[in-house]
DNA sequence: CTGTTAGCGCTTTCAG
DNA sequence: CTGAAAGCGCTAACAG
């Protein structure tokens, strides 16, 4: 077990000073190109590499970026298996590694971003820690980060979402076209930033076809089965359309339009603006928007990657939803 | 932006000595409880979290592991995604982060291996590499590793593997109980070590069943569909069956049973012991061994971590293919 | 247990 | 461009 070379070792047999190695492989500083090739060699010929500690701690760069993930399961979903690899590929395009934090301790998850806890250059993190007050306060001496989802708050980390106003548009655009203007919207409590993009965007709806936004618009805080049921009990009848903010509610309104006698797809649309693939299967089939994780993966690595390279620093990007659509809706306009 | 918490801070404050600080931290030596306590107020209190370059350059460990990926498209896999999640997970347990290389040029890949090159205390890597002669020039100085797949020639990382062997022998023991002895082997390249570790259980089958085994095997050094149906109309009558090294070869065998108007399940059985998803569908459908790469992940992982915290190092792990049991065989005996 | 000290291997600076 | 030297923040060894 021969020890690795160093620096001094390629130097001396470079001929050369340690310090005119160390700007060859940094490229920090203008070498001669007979010296830069000389030099080369002689690492080739001893087979250097750097070590990647000492020059982390001189340099404080490591050509990784770090995903941030919290262990509550949702790594078992397909999507975010495609996330995953979605951010190692795009990481790779830059030559750049992944290193992948999976932590139940949300505190221990954060405190990676510090300068130096961490062999990383910045980090891409996934939602659930953004309503926390902490982000903000820890933001002041943190690597740089990008967000998936909508941080809410006044925090400044750069962040990619999906574009819930379009969504919502394009869904009710779609909608109101094929079964006329009663359209009702259930969306999830209003807190959630969310929600209240979609509510906004909803509202734009109602004005431009004139439909009463407030008698249209109904929120459910737990997104229940139970909610979907009773508010789509309130004002579901023919050629009326039900969206709802996710699956669940959406089955509260498969059973609300059953009871009322009214067939889906035919007499009545339904549509779920996001779906956790584990809630069932409906009949008829739902239709809904599917997020695409791999692609909001690939774009957070991407503004992380310029940032650290560039120095740029964009607010918010948005990513499209993909509508899959079937049979909870009319295939053509009546 | 003020600059992070160093020990030294942390000592004065808590009023001890830097290096009892780092002895309560790394735990490597006694410390009172009472000292303990006081120190880990200090670091609390000022939010002190080592630095990782420094400690890993003094330490020389990382609490990291590393998963060595060819970049070749493999990753869109299915089963690749799988063993992603399965390393992430496994090694979660165990308190480690995982980083993934994922690189194209395998030199590149395995300089990571050696000693200081990346921040890694160990590393997983998938097969492709290990037919390298490199390989065991490497090995001399470089850190733990656990390979999936098989290292040939004598080469002395640990490894987990699919067991071949094991799987030969039940599924010919199935077939032969279903359709009798008269059962072909279509093997792959014999040069590789799969090709080799089916074979010999194939000749241990061959003997207990008193078949001729000479005669029963066909090496397919290209693995293509047209050695497949070659082989199978040298030898395809009622009541044989074929095995083959995978879907590729079994698809010249469905050719060659039209061809020869013997219906695949019914008059003949075909399976192929390995598939890649990519080779369309069979009809009838074909029943093949569906390898788990989430079983292999795992385990790497967890050989790798017991040898960097025992010290222990078992030398082959072999895991169980799942049999994927359907039409291109009989369902019970006639 | 304390306190000092010597590294770890690299980057960076600075005078020549 | 060279050569020497300071320093990154930690661990580990040692004498008290």
């Amino acid at each position: 077990m021969k020890t690795p070379a160093k620096i001094i070792d390629v130097a001396k047999r470079a001929g050369v000073a340690k310090s005119t190695v160390s700007n060859v492989l940094t490229g920090n500083k203008y070498v001669s190109d007979e010296l830069k090739e000389k030099v080369l060699k002689a690492c080739k010929e001893l087979d250097f590499h750097p070590n990647f500690y000492a020059s982390g701690l001189s340099s404080g760069t490591s050509k990784i970026i770090a995903l941030l993930l919290e262990n509550n399961g949702d790594v078992e979903k397909p999507f975010y298996k495609e996330l995953i690899v979605a951010c190692l590929k795009k990481a790779a395009e830059y030559d750049y590694s992944l290193l992948i934090y999976y932590n139940s301790d949300p505190d221990r998850l954060l405190s990676t971003l510090r300068q130096g806890m961490a062999p990383i250059d910045g980090a891409v993190l996934m939602t659930p820690y953004l309503n926390d007050a902490r982000l903000s306060q820890i933001a002041s001496d943190c690597i740089s980060c990008t967000v998936i989802g909508r941080p809410d708050g006044g925090v400044a980390f750069n962040c990619v979402d999906i574009d819930n106003v379009k969504l919502v548009k394009t869904v009710c655009d779609k909608l109101i076209n094929l079964y006329g203007k009663d359209v009702y919207l259930i969306n999830s409590d209003f807190k959630l930033t969310v929600s209240i993009d979609r509510t906004n965007a909803f509202s734009e709806i109602c004005e431009k076809y004139a439909i009463d936004f407030q008698s249209h618009l109904f929120e459910s805080r737990n997104s229940s089965a139970e909610d979907g049921y009773e508010y789509a009990m309130r004002v579901l009848k023919k050629d009326s359309v039900i969206i709802t903010a996710n699956a669940l509610l959406a089955s509260g309104v498969y059973r609300a339009a059953e009871e009322k006698g009214l067939k889906i797809g035919e007499d009545v649309g339904v549509f779920a603006l996001g779906r956790s693939m584990e809630h069932g299967s409906f009949t008829p089939k739902l239709s809904y928007a599917r997020q695409d994780y791999a692609v909001l993966g690939a774009k957070a690595v991407e503004m992380l990657i310029d940032e650290l390279q560039n120095g740029r620093s964009e607010k918010r990007v948005l990513v499209d939803s993909e509508l899959v659509i079937r049979d909870s809706i009319r295939s053509t306009a009546d």
